[in-house]
DNA sequence: TTTCATACTAACCAGGTAGTCAGTTAAGTT
DNA sequence: AACTTAACTGACTACCTGGTTAGTATGAAA
């Protein structure tokens, strides 16, 4: 019976697929409005087995929150950029934000919880598990590249680089439902989307390819 | 006694004293972290009242989530614009965008919060208190009169431009908590926010001066 | 096959939380 | 001054919710 796929008495297992529920429940209701018990119900285990593998409900939000940044590093890692100009390969890092956000909605309301909650978890995280060191090095020689060829005309922070594309990707997303009421439109519609995607791209290349001042 | 500033029996007041007490509540906690008792607390009222006056928890964040447009909306509509040309007028738009969400952290955590909700109450509301005709209007007559005096050679929608600002002001406010741990940086540093706000500047007005293509 | 730690279950509990309600007070109205 | 109604109070309640615990099953090691 070893080799079932529901095998009982594998913690790992156990584990994994509290996880998985317990990520649905506070994306969708948000770390005070997810209910342990709700999340014990959707399991193939007992609500005990949450505190004796977590501890208490934030040991679980703590979990879950630590597991989604370092599988959005892993899918950008899996980019493949060989033979790629500057400006190529920024437009697939953007295409591929752009297409990690409007793909990952758990994400990023996991991520807009996390603010709501001032960022205590994330800041009690193993700084390593969380910070973009990588992505930000690759902008960084992008950048560089991009200059050396005269192709990027501004000067500007990996940093601020990454904000400017992340922060219309994140937005579209999280914020689609009171922006779809306010402006009067389905933010989300395909047609919009692919639209947005040119739009970003346009305008960062446009920015950093036209001269200072 | 009528003219006392905490006049008993007056239901105006006493809503006032409630509402003001629910936003600081409600953007501190989101929509299900919000303690009645806790702002029941904080009023110069009882519980009861927020019941009589309000329904129930539901109704009174309602309440707090329709004033917060209006207020934004006002502000918006206060801002001198006469004698500006298409593009100083953008730039005063922009400017008063980036400094009204960095100034009013409230306002941008309860949209957070109302999304985190799926907008379910934004919705349900009267739609005349929430649409933004005004400054889409507004948009829409600085790129045309941009374009006719052709320093504008994008032709882009008033919703997409509003979006391209928008979103950066909101997500600087919305995400400086995470953001700030997982760059390693203080996102809302006087001097990020120097920078940060000619950056949008720059970066829109650049992208609606650059030819198309 | 006995031992033992880990994995697990189901019933239980204390405190918290939204919501109620019977009764009171203030401010007009006639 | 009696009456009426809106505004208000404080104590109460039913239920929900996070967390506990006593006890059980499993499988690997010896």
């Amino acid at each position: 019976m070893s080799g079932d796929i529901t095998t009982s008495r594998d913690a790992d297992q156990t584990r994994q697929n509290i996880l998985e529920v317990a990520l649905k429940e506070f994306s969708e209701y948000g770390l005070a409005g997810a209910r342990v018990d709700r999340i014990a119900k959707g399991t193939r285990t007992t609500k005990g087995m949450i505190y004796y593998h977590f501890g208490d409900k934030d040991g679980l939000y703590k979990a879950v929150l630590e597991e989604i940044y370092p599988k959005l590093r892993n899918s950008e890692e899996k980019l493949d950029k060989s033979n790629l100009n500057p400006i190529e390969e920024l437009e697939k890092i953007i295409d591929f934000t752009f297409d990690y956000h409007k793909n990952n909605e758990n994400f990023v309301r996991m991520v807009m919880i996390e603010n709501i909650n001032n960022g205590k978890t994330l800041r009690n995280t193993d700084i390593d598990t969380v910070l973009s060191q990588n992505i930000l090095m690759e902008l960084n020689s992008i950048l560089k590249r991009g200059q050396d060829l005269g192709v990027f005309k501004r000067s500007i922070t990996p940093i601020d680089l990454h904000l400017l594309y992340t922060s219309f990707c994140f937005y579209r997303v999280s914020n689609h439902h009171t922006v779809s009421t306010v402006l009067g439109m389905n933010m989300l519609s395909s047609s919009n989307s692919t639209r947005h995607k040119n739009l970003v791209k346009n305008m960062i290349i446009t920015y950093l390819s036209s001269p200072e001042q």
